[in-house]
Order: structure tokens, then C-alpha cells, then sequence
DNA sequence: CTGTGACTCAAAGTCCGTG
DNA sequence: TCACGGACTTTGAGTCACA
């Protein structure tokens, strides 16, 4: 993954912890209805990881909001981002 | 992968082809301006993989347009396939 | 122009811990 | 409650020859 490659992945780990925190939820509550790991769920929001569209989707379901609003919310810290 | 785990990714697949079409760009086009190969788009349009965050967010910038913009149509194609 | 199987390799993703 | 690490298994990334 090059440099920007990650803006991305960033992004989406922030607007997913931001979702999760509104909803009073932890980590671990959020990675138990998502049928993921802890851990991992911790390396997404922290934007170490590169997830796959089907796990977005997974967390998405957990966070209990579309995939696309959470999309859109990465994608406008992205580019909220960029210098 | 699970049953259910690949109806977004084909769902995904479809919108981009969809996309791709209405651009009246080839997949090899399409490709090219992604930096991806050739016949991995082919796999992504028939849903035959299940492609991370940035192989999609690639994938809506060679379209251009925005990547919850496809999210959003291949979550409603899901839906609606939803038997 | 596109679909597909086979392949290698890096990264995703799990599970065990720690402070 | 969370960040982080090590070791491990599984999957995606990326390419090729061929239909």
C-alpha cells in the first residue's frame, strides 16, 4: 500500500469509531455483534488495515447504518484532510 | 466466505459494471486508469472476489465518481435481490 | 474485448496474551 | 476499555496463458 493508499482506510476507522461511540457501543460489544474479532476491530478503527468490502459491510450492519453513509462520512474526512 | 458473505460483492460488481457501461469505457480502459489489471476488474464485475476498501475506492476514482455513490447502488441492487 | 483456472506472495483476519 | 504484540491460518492482490 503506497502512501495514499491508507487515506482511505484512515478515514473509515475514524468515521466508524465516531458511529460506534454515538451509539454507546465498545469495541468488543461492536466486534461481537459484527462476528469479528476484538482485536481487529481495534486495528480498523486505528486505520492499520485495508478491509475488505464484505467486512465494511459486516460493521456496517453491526454499527447498524448503511455501509454507503459510512462511506460517505471516510470520504468526506478524506478529503477534509488533505493538505 | 459464507452464503451471504458475496451479495455485496456481487452486488458491487454489477454497479461498476454498470458504471463502466455508461462511461462506454472497456474493462481494459477501465483498468488502466484503476492501475489495476486487466483481468482482475473482470473478477471484481462478476463477484468473483471480495475486493478490500482501496481496490475500491480505486476503482470509483477511474469511474469517477465517488465511492459511496457505488456503495449506495450496489446496497440497493442487494436489496432488491433479496429473494 | 472478456472469462477463467492456476499460481505466488503479501496481507487480512483470528486467537493467545500484556500493561 | 483499549492499544499493542507474537504466532498462526486464511484470503485477497496481482499476473499469466488460454479459450
Amino acid at each position: 500500500m503506497g502512501a495514499t493508499a491508507k487515506v482511505l482506510s484512515v478515514a473509515f476507522g475514524r468515521a466508524m469509531r465516531e458511529e460506534r461511540l454515538n451509539k454507546g457501543l465498545s469495541q468488543e460489544e461492536l466486534a461481537f455483534r459484527c462476528n469479528l474479532d476484538r482485536t481487529y476491530i481495534s486495528s480498523v478503527e486505528r486505520g492499520k488495515v485495508n478491509p475488505s468490502i464484505h467486512i465494511t459491510w459486516l460493521i456496517a450492519v453491526g454499527l447498524d447504518i448503511p455501509l454507503w453513509v459510512l462511506i460517505k462520512s471516510a470520504e468526506e474526512l478524506a478529503s477534509n484532510k488533505e493538505k
